[in-house]
DNA sequence: AGCCGTTGCCGGAACGTTCCGGCAGTCTTC
DNA sequence: GAAGACTGCCGGAACGTTCCGGCAACGGCT
């Protein structure tokens, strides 16, 4: 047991060197020959030398840690478990740690104490939480863009969620529909506002009426069943179903089988989010993915680069989606 | 704009004190007249002087964030996602950070440094990334207890699994089922070792016997679904089945729509674990709610006490469960 | 009046790191 | 062969906090 903790110092001592060689041949900083720093990183190893991170940080004035907060309504989606640790992993990669923010929202000045950066992930206008967090004084990447009150630039990373739900509409009608429904999200967040928008718009540019209801943002199963035999009572005509949030399309499924029309050929649906839900599905139903994990992935980098100053402080990025076509909409 | 970070010292100038009297002060520890105390506190609070975290840690030898490993499976199930956030709300009441761990790990050695404790959940004696963190060299709770090689006494916070197991067949019985199944899960964690060797003892104990079909430890409902069906064509006289893994029993129902049986009176449906896949599949799915967020809160409670020194650092605690009754288990 | 215990506050030394300036010594260059 | 540039290393000063010892001042006691 060598109980104590081994500093710069102990590593100095025994490399028979400075406390500031061993810092700079460590770090790979300053001036040391080749052969100090190889016999310096020896010895470190041998020791088991860990930096002190406290100590680093308060020397190079940054916490090495950035935050990560999510909507208070994702304990329900597994969606945001992906895109988190996806996110973590990438900040792994610069070396940072990635805390997880209570969806309360504490004290919104402390935070900027404690990590470098945040990430906010689908700021819905109407959380309390969001606005204490982008001016915090830290870069801040956003996972879509926030549509409340502006709060000087800052980063994001976007989906054509315009693009996405055009292409499911245009899917759709190319498989047959005349009378596509699209089960929106409500809630003030960038996805659903562009969602609702473009239900709407697609219609008038296609000259096609498209059934429109909207269902909570996380809408279970049981609420997205409700809304679909709604709409299909109401509206027999309606031959195809897009429902928006994650996990739901299993209840529009079950609409439709209670009322006695199978999916693909009596009915086509898809989602606007792919999951578990959607792949595993019976039949499996048409989705767009987000790729969560990747997207995770990508608002991490942003601010990774941002943090070593590799790129603009309000640079934005694109995140790609993909459709992935499945049996619940094949007409056949 | 005041845009320098204000600090212990310029608070002190301002109050005509020390930077020991605004320390003390802050703190509520070393002897200060209350009136000094005070007056300390609102020229704080007015300058907006934010303790420097990372000088503080280094100080105090404490990092002031604690770390979270999850199961690598996790990314699939909101289970997690509800531990972790209990987990981050506890955490935070003691002013701690949660940092969420890659599931892959990364040097065990180097995560010392960083956190002053570890929560490590569902352990599976197969992941390799557990022996490190046990032995970071910080206190460790677990969530359920590691079954791997034993590395020193840690903590833990437990279920009964073998209790729940025990309910939801004895439910079942009572419910009428003579010849009940168990999908139990695979894997090396103590979940799915308790709930393996229970279905095994319990039919033993009560002369029946339990037909066994065994499941990934996150089974997708297709794999639900094919065990299921695998079980009851090959024995028709089952007639409950119990399914362990979260998220997999609406496979088990889709088989035994497929098989023509209705869930409920055609056959008793169970689940081991409560979530949003039971309670909003149709019918809903009687489950024993293992309240995560509330387990999730449990676990940071331990560890906080432990590093409050409130508690010893290898004492384990108890975490209640409850059956959820629902129309999948009524016969009428 | 002298003594002791207590109160209120302060100065300074850590904590372990990074980074800047400096200082020998060596190498180049005319 | 001396001036200058460069190399390799070192000492010390920060970073902002906490905590310990100490020092006046003061009150109560004999």
């Amino acid at each position: 047991m060598t109980s104590r903790t081994v500093t710069l110092l102990d590593v100095a001592r025994a490399a028979g060197v400075s406390k500031s060689t061993v810092s700079d041949a460590l770090q790979g900083s300053g001036r040391v020959a080749a052969e100090t720093r190889d016999r310096v990183r020896a010895v470190a190893a041998e020791l088991g030398y860990r930096p002190n991170s406290a100590a680093r940080r308060l020397r190079r004035a940054s916490t090495g840690a950035v935050g990560l907060h999510l909507p208070a309504t994702a304990t329900r989606l597994d969606y945001y478990m992906n895109l988190a640790f996806g996110a973590v992993e990438r900040a792994q990669e610069d070396g940072l740690d990635m805390v997880l923010l209570a969806p309360s929202g504490a004290a919104g000045g402390r935070i900027a104490s404690r990590v470098d950066g945040l990430l906010v992930i689908d700021p819905e206008a109407a959380d309390s939480a969001v606005p204490g967090l982008l001016d915090a004084g830290v870069p801040v990447v956003t996972g879509e863009r926030y549509l409340g009150p502006a709060t000087g630039p800052s980063a994001a990373v976007v989906c054509d969620n315009a693009a996405s739900l055009t292409a499911l509409l245009d899917h759709v009608t190319d498989r047959g529909a005349r009378r596509p429904a699209v089960l929106s999200p409500s809630g003030s967040s960038a996805w659903a506002t562009a969602l609702r928008a473009t239900a709407r718009s697609w219609g008038l540019a296609h000259g096609v009426e498209v059934a429109l209801r909207t269902v909570p943002f996380a809408a279970t199963p049981a609420e997205a069943e409700e809304a679909t035999r709604a709409l299909l009572t109401a509206d027999p005509a309606v031959d195809a179903v897009i429902c928006a949030p994650d996990g739901s399309a299993p209840g529009v499924l079950r609409a439709a089988a209670a009322l006695g029309r199978k999916a693909g050929p009596g009915l086509l649906v898809a989602s606007c989010v792919d999951g578990p839900a959607t792949r595993n599905a019976e039949p499996p139903v048409t989705a767009v993915d987000l790729r969560p994990a990747a997207y995770g992935r990508a608002c991490a980098e942003l601010l990774c680069d941002i943090l070593a100053d590799r790129t603009a402080p309000d640079s934005v990025r694109r995140h790609a989606w993909s459709l992935e076509t499945r049996a619940s909409t094949c007409p056949a």
